[in-house]
DNA sequence: TCTGGGGTCCTAGGACCC
DNA sequence: TCTGGGGTCCTAGGACCC
């Protein structure tokens, strides 16, 4: 999908199509997310500091909060669309995906050509979204053609004309090369895929590692038969956070790690299964990172159990130095039978002591919630909208959704009671989709594609 | 006012077992 | 009386992807 977090934002808030729009982290320590094609020419990119994008962008450009929920439905019915002519997807995250029609088993340059503009033509009128589409013959080929077809288009790349296109690409293309295996490569001249290919299995094993190396120098000579599968379960399930501010004393590491923890055991419940392996992740100021973990003797879904465990591995900022995020992961996932006989009392009694602790301040802002810049609107009499600025006591909000095209803006007091919260994803116009197919659409690997 | 969040895979050392 | 070899599991760190 062509610049698909922010392209989700143009659809579902028309006005604003042909704007430069950025979404991602608004905090000083926030990061590019999604940029639409308008915020790239500025030289906005996916994982840039958010102030920096600002700062390129200039005074035209729209920031808005990643909304998750809606950029997930989206893309299940992007998939749905492509499933029909593709069965069996591999997804990469939640805008890509690798696929191996059958039909085109043979098929000439020209034939997987139209099979493609089909396909783009097909999610286009589902979804209204812009999909691109590479092709060649294995994966690595597939992905730089589809890089190369972007914004909306196709790239067939035919069996005699991968060499030529795959030598004279910088290594960093290769998929599976970043940032230091191409430092490494260039400190011994070698800039291009065509050089890296020139190179002897010995010579490229030192470099890149025995396993990681060869691999990778297959890559280069055009060599992949790596099989498209469906994904498999996620063997691990993590969420993370990273604060405002350092923290520096135990006791702030351990309120922190409460929310967290119920985080990541939220998105273990929705999966079903119990996890072994608790593992605690600490970034520090320096952005070295830590981690400790600790294995059960047997697989468990109990927050008590999971949440009172990451808590015991965490370490002294007075030791460590400050720490700018604090991560909770689970892994060593198995079926559950049933819940264990016994629990650690003194784990649970680790965790249930957080029932008297003083509000913090994310429970003052769920009692009071401020109205935010992109935050869904419902309103009595205008419908659908979405908060476009706040301030002084009143806010502006315009009222769209991906149906009613560019909308009006209206602005209102901070508290109008007839202003109220809205499920974001009826910007998407859901609840008609659903009513137009009859059901809700599949639901495969569920919200938790891997991935972004 | 530098650098998110959610994943996968690899490496390397040590414990432990036969 | 001086210590092999092979295997699995666990822990910690890091590269890489979107």
């Amino acid at each position: 999908m062509d610049a698909f977090f922010a392209s989700v934002e143009q659809l579902t808030r028309p006005t604003l199509r042909g704007r430069p729009v950025l979404v991602g982290g608004l905090g000083g320590r926030g990061v590019v997310a999604g940029a639409s094609y308008e915020a790239r020419v500025f030289g906005a990119r996916s994982a840039m500091p958010m102030h920096q994008a600002r700062r390129q962008v200039g005074a035209g450009a729209v920031v808005l909060p990643p909304r998750g929920v809606v950029y997930g439905l989206a893309s299940r019915r992007v998939f749905d669309t492509v499933r029909a002519k593709v069965p069996v997807l591999e997804q990469l995250s939640y805008d890509e995906a690798f696929g191996e029609p059958p039909e085109l088993a043979g098929a000439s340059a020209a034939e997987v050509e139209g099979f493609c503009q089909q396909l783009r033509a097909d999610v286009r009128d589902v979804t209204g979204l812009v999909a691109s589409v590479g092709a060649g013959s294995g994966k690595q080929i597939a992905k730089i053609a589809s890089g190369l077809a972007k914004p909306d288009g196709v790239r067939v790349v035919p069996r005699n004309e991968e060499s030529t296109l795959l030598a004279g690409l910088p290594v960093r293309r290769l998929w599976g090369i970043g940032p230091v295996a191409e430092d490494r490569l260039h400190r011994l001249g070698i800039e291009t895929i065509g050089a890296l290919a020139a190179l002897t299995e010995r010579e490229v094993a030192d470099v890149l590692g025995a396993t990681v190396g060869p691999a990778l120098h297959r890559l280069a000579r055009g060599v992949d038969d790596r099989p498209v599968a469906e994904n498999a379960p996620a063997k691990q399930i993590s969420a993370e956070s990273t604060f405002a501010e350092d923290l520096i004393t135990l006791a702030q590491l351990r309120e922190a790690i409460g929310p967290i923890g119920d985080h990541a055991h939220r998105r273990l419940e929705k999966d079903g299964r119990g996890a072994r392996t608790i593992t605690v992740k600490l970034k520090r100021s320096d952005m070295s990172t830590l981690t400790r973990s600790a294995t059960l003797p047997y697989a468990t879904t109990e927050a008590a159990t999971l949440i009172g465990t990451a808590r015991r591995l965490l370490l002294d900022p007075v030791e460590i130095g400050p720490v700018r995020l604090v991560g909770v992961g689970f892994s060593g996932l198995t079926e559950v039978r049933q819940e264990p006989l016994f629990t650690d009392p003194e784990l649970a009694m680790e965790e249930t002591s957080d029932a008297g602790v003083p509000a913090t301040l994310s429970d003052v802002a769920a009692a009071a919630p401020a109205w935010r810049i992109g935050d869904d609107v419902r309103h009595a009499a205008h419908g659908h909208g979405w908060v476009q600025g706040a301030g002084h006591g009143v806010m502006t909000v315009r009222f769209e959704t991906r149906a009613s095209g560019p909308g009006t803006a209206r602005t209102f007091p901070v508290d109008d009671p007839a202003l109220t919260r809205a499920n974001p994803v009826d910007s998407l116009d859901w609840p008609d989709y659903v009513e137009a197919m009859g059901r809700e659409p599949s639901a495969p690997a569920g919200e938790d594609v891997p991935g972004r």
